[in-house]
DNA sequence: TGAAATGTTGGGGCG
DNA sequence: ACGCCCCAACATTTC
């Protein structure tokens, strides 16, 4: 047996982390980054050891009350599926697990005899106490772990302002994030070395055994719509570089048509790395590539604030909003949901949604407005409505999202900036397009009507406006004044 | 990564 | 020619 080797983390923040092994097994743990491609955990285990076993460990509870929702299980069913067949013809194969992650990573490495474990860092909270643990379990059990960077362009930790504590205004991050050197992507991992002679004794479950999938198939339109695993989404950043980037900077605000990336599903499930992505990018100059980066940055940024307060997946990052006087009814939030509010360009985003298990960035924002502050219903219902519907759900962006929509977070949208569902709908779908395909009932009217049907006097199968948005919004800055004095200690 | 209210300006009609 | 009003267009302020 060779003697103890010294590997260097591939991290490129220059964050070196120095692993030792003595042994020939090592076990890659695979939680979030399920490619081949600038894969520094796999990369790292496969130039060290002789055997490898690549190990995924389904474990919902861990996560709590943000265990995965359904539509991101659907996307993870088949994210693990390609990932497998490519562990595969490289020469592996993929373990499969369920239950809570130590009991079940003990066991892993107990029977395949591994001396170290591989993985790439989750900031996520939850995750992240978990893994402390695991390291200290781990530690005691005489186990390294060497763990590394393949989700984030940069170390939250690492970023503070001058007076040494976290930005908390999006501009100066960015300011601050550009002096960051972004390491260039790792290689594809083409070759494996093979899961030990024992493989058989790991007792992998099957992909159906993690019950993914839903049991009733309301899944048909996500099926039409994605393409799931690394080739997909490699493609899919080809040629949105070839193409939609260089007018992305107009054209990602316009619904009705395909201006977007939709890579946020891949990223989520780490099918693609936000390493490939920026690289990919910055080969373009111009107002597309630049407004795209900087869309990728707001990813990282919020990271960067659930990683430096915690507390905000569930509460206000700016706390005078604990008081906020939330109202709404059960019925109202089913509206909402349902796409069924009586206005075009929020039923038709809501029902994209359900659809399809995404909606348009400039949507998200006209359908968060419209719950927190035309029936203000808590942002945390909203969150978590999304959270059960989004295939690209992501505490991180999930929470940042809310938040700036309803004012309480960082570098948010003030809270009297109430979004107009009818301009809106006007300034970005202008021709309708968006709508009519969405709320087919209301396609027939002239596009001068199309984002308020109450007015075209014409009979339609299609609810009046649950609230009127002159009035709720009016009422939502009443609601907002009083919590500003609150706040001041004046009087209620 | 708003919207609405309010203020300002300047041209044209008209007495 | 002048003052006055109206109003659109644009700018600024406020919510």
């Amino acid at each position: 047996m060779a003697g103890p080797q010294v590997i260097i983390s591939l991290d490129p923040s220059g964050r070196a982390e120095e692993c030792l092994t003595e042994k020939d097994t090592a076990v890659v743990w695979l939680r979030q980054d399920l490619r081949m491609g600038d894969q520094p955990a796999l990369a790292a285990a496969a130039r060290t050891h002789k055997r490898l076993v690549p190990l995924y460990i389904w474990a919902p509870d861990d996560d709590g009350e943000w265990a995965p929702g359904a539509a991101s299980r659907w996307w993870l069913h088949d994210s693990l599926k390609s990932l497998r067949e490519s562990l595969e013809v490289a020469g592996s194969g993929l373990i499969l697990r369920k239950g809570e992650a130590l009991p079940s990573l003990l066991d892993v490495l107990k029977l395949s005899n591994a001396s170290a474990v591989y993985w790439n860092v989750l900031y996520e909270p939850a995750a992240r106490k978990r893994d402390e643990k695991i390291i200290r379990t781990l530690k005691k059990y005489g186990v390294e772990v060497c763990s590394f960077n393949g989700s984030l362009l940069s170390e939250p930790a690492s970023i503070l302002n001058k007076s040494g504590t976290p930005y908390l205004v999006y501009g100066a991050y960015w300011k601050r994030f550009l002096a960051e050197q972004i390491g260039t992507p790792l290689p594809e991992v083409r070759k494996l070395p093979p899961l030990p002679a024992s493989s058989k004794h790991l007792r992998s479950l099957t992909l159906a055994d993690l019950a993914l999938k839903p049991k009733s198939s309301w899944d048909s339109g996500f099926t039409e719509t994605w393409r799931v695993g690394e080739d997909a989404a490699l493609k899919k950043l080809v040629s949105f570089c070839g193409g939609n980037i260089g007018d992305y900077a107009a054209s990602r605000d316009v619904p009705g048509c395909e201006g977007t990336s939709r890579l946020s599903p891949h990223l989520h499930f780490g099918e693609i790395s936000p390493r490939q992505v920026w690289a990919a990018a910055r080969q373009h100059r111009g107002a597309g590539a630049s407004t795209y980066c900087k869309q990728l940055v707001w990813r990282e940024f919020s990271f960067y604030l659930l990683h430096h307060h915690p507390r905000i997946a569930t509460e206000p990052l700016r706390l005078e909003f604990k008081d906020f006087p939330w109202k709404g009814t059960a019925s109202q939030l089913k509206a909402w949901q349902r796409g069924r509010t009586g206005y075009p360009i929020v039923d038709a985003g809501m029902r994209e949604l359900w659809h399809t298990g995404w909606m348009h960035n400039r949507v998200r924002m006209i359908v968060a407005s419209f719950l927190v502050k035309d029936l203000r219903i808590h942002w945390l219902k909203g969150a978590k409505w999304f959270w059960d519907t989004l295939v690209d759900a992501n505490l991180a962006n999930n929470t940042q999202g809310w938040q700036w929509t309803s004012g309480c977070g960082a570098d948010a949208s003030p809270f009297f900036r109430v979004f107009n569902p009818v301009l809106q709908g006007k300034k970005f779908d202008p021709n309708g397009v968006y709508v009519r395909r969405w709320v087919p009932e209301i396609a027939r009217l002239p596009t001068s009507k199309i984002h308020a049907p109450w007015e075209s006097g014409i009979n339609l199968d299609y609810p009046k406006p649950i609230v009127d948005h002159g009035s709720a919004r009016f009422a939502a800055l009443k609601a907002y004044d009083d919590i500003k004095r609150i706040k001041r200690g004046g009087p209620r």
